[in-house]
DNA sequence: GTCATTTGACCTAT
DNA sequence: ATAGGTCAAATGAC
């Protein structure tokens, strides 16, 4: 790709075009959902019938990956008060009681540290690392995992990255849901102190507010469903296609996408490709490391990139498919000298 | 060398 | 006694 700038530009070119389209088909989807109330299946309906390139398709494999895409921001759109991306409940009552598991012998557990719990249920990543739920916006760091009794899966344990720098309490607890596993259940226990320090990371998107509790069987793809702050505002996009913005020839085609997310900053996706380009090796505002299960302060629009690129475990590059499948288009069609 | 994950052992509320 | 929650040594990735 390195030595190919045309071919590099016009696969950008290409990304930029599907992009436009799934943003006018999502914005079409907000309408259709804040003038007739909302309907998960009526969206998923729209954005199964996105007019989505079948090379991108491919890039998402067998799903749609706007589908993908939608379903990560409904997780996302809890932090954005969305209000219905997550099942969240805040009860320490309901909590401690077993917290719609259904294990009498739970009912009874202790509560450790006061009680101060929330649970959310969240949807399964559909592809890239669907052994734990998508980031949340804070750092985790895994200190214990335990068989449960009666349930198939395993509980982990987490507790804030910053625990000791910052004496920051904050700890959850993800499972699977036996009758589910595409369901994880989160609970959160103790709130973030580690914002507080002025040399704390930059602040992370307020926790969700609380809602009613969604009945299990309806949280299949999270979707939002009214807004506080609109999808169209969320997804704005002000895509800058920069043709060789070094006259060094450094950098050849490189794309940045701005997301106008309210939020601690503005995001943005370097698709540069090539030696020395503009943006620094594994630019992006996580500082995640290991096996890409941290995640700091993730923006939604990385969020999207990290759906449509499977960015963490599989082999399976997704943007190789990409260039791939673009490289077939060529072979079969345009590039013939 | 640093930091994260794994996992068996230990702690403790019930 | 039991089981959920936590600790910490071992291990591995970077």
């Amino acid at each position: 790709m390195a030595n190919q700038p045309e071919l590099l530009f016009t696969s950008c070119d290409e990304i930029i075009r599907v992009f436009s389209r799934a943003k006018e088909s999502i914005t079409k989807a907000q309408q259709v959902l804040l003038g007739e109330g909302s309907s998960d299946a009526l969206l998923m309906d729209i954005v199964h019938g996105l007019p989505v390139d079948a090379k991108l398709k491919g890039v998402v494999g067998g799903s749609s990956g706007l589908e993908e895409m939608v379903g990560q921001m409904g997780g996302r759109g809890s932090q954005l008060s969305l209000e219905s991306g997550r099942e969240v409940e805040h009860s320490a009552e309901a909590i401690s009681s077993g917290a719609g598991r259904g294990s009498a012998l739970q009912g009874q557990r202790r509560r450790r540290d006061g009680g101060n719990r929330r649970v959310e249920r969240v949807a399964a990543p559909l592809m890239g690392n669907t052994e734990l739920p998508h980031g949340d916006g804070y750092s985790w760091r895994k200190y214990g995992q335990k068989d449960i009794l009666n349930s198939k899966f395993p509980r982990c344990y987490f507790r804030c990255t910053h625990q000791k720098l910052y004496q920051c309490p904050a700890k959850k607890q993800v499972q699977r849901l036996d009758d589910d596993p595409n369901i994880f259940e989160v609970t959160y226990r103790g709130d973030h102190t580690c914002l507080l320090s002025s040399t704390a990371p930059s602040v992370p998107p307020p926790p969700p507010p609380p809602i009613d509790i969604i009945q299990p069987s309806a949280m299949v793809h999270p979707l939002p469903t009214s807004a506080t702050v609109s999808l169209s505002q969320w997804l704005s996009m002000d895509i800058i296609s920069r043709a060789d913005p070094n006259p060094d020839g450094d950098v050849v085609g490189n794309v940045q996408i701005h997301g106008d997310y309210v939020g601690p900053t503005n995001s943005t996706i370097y698709l540069a490709s090539g030696s020395g380009g503009g943006a620094p090796a594994g630019a992006g505002p996580s500082t995640s490391r290991g096996y890409g299960r941290d995640v700091d302060f993730q923006l939604p629009v990385a969020d999207m990139a990290d759906a449509m690129f499977n960015s963490g475990s599989s082999s399976n590059n997704s943007i190789d498919l990409i260039f791939s499948s673009m490289d077939d288009k060529w072979d079969s069609g345009d590039k013939k000298n």
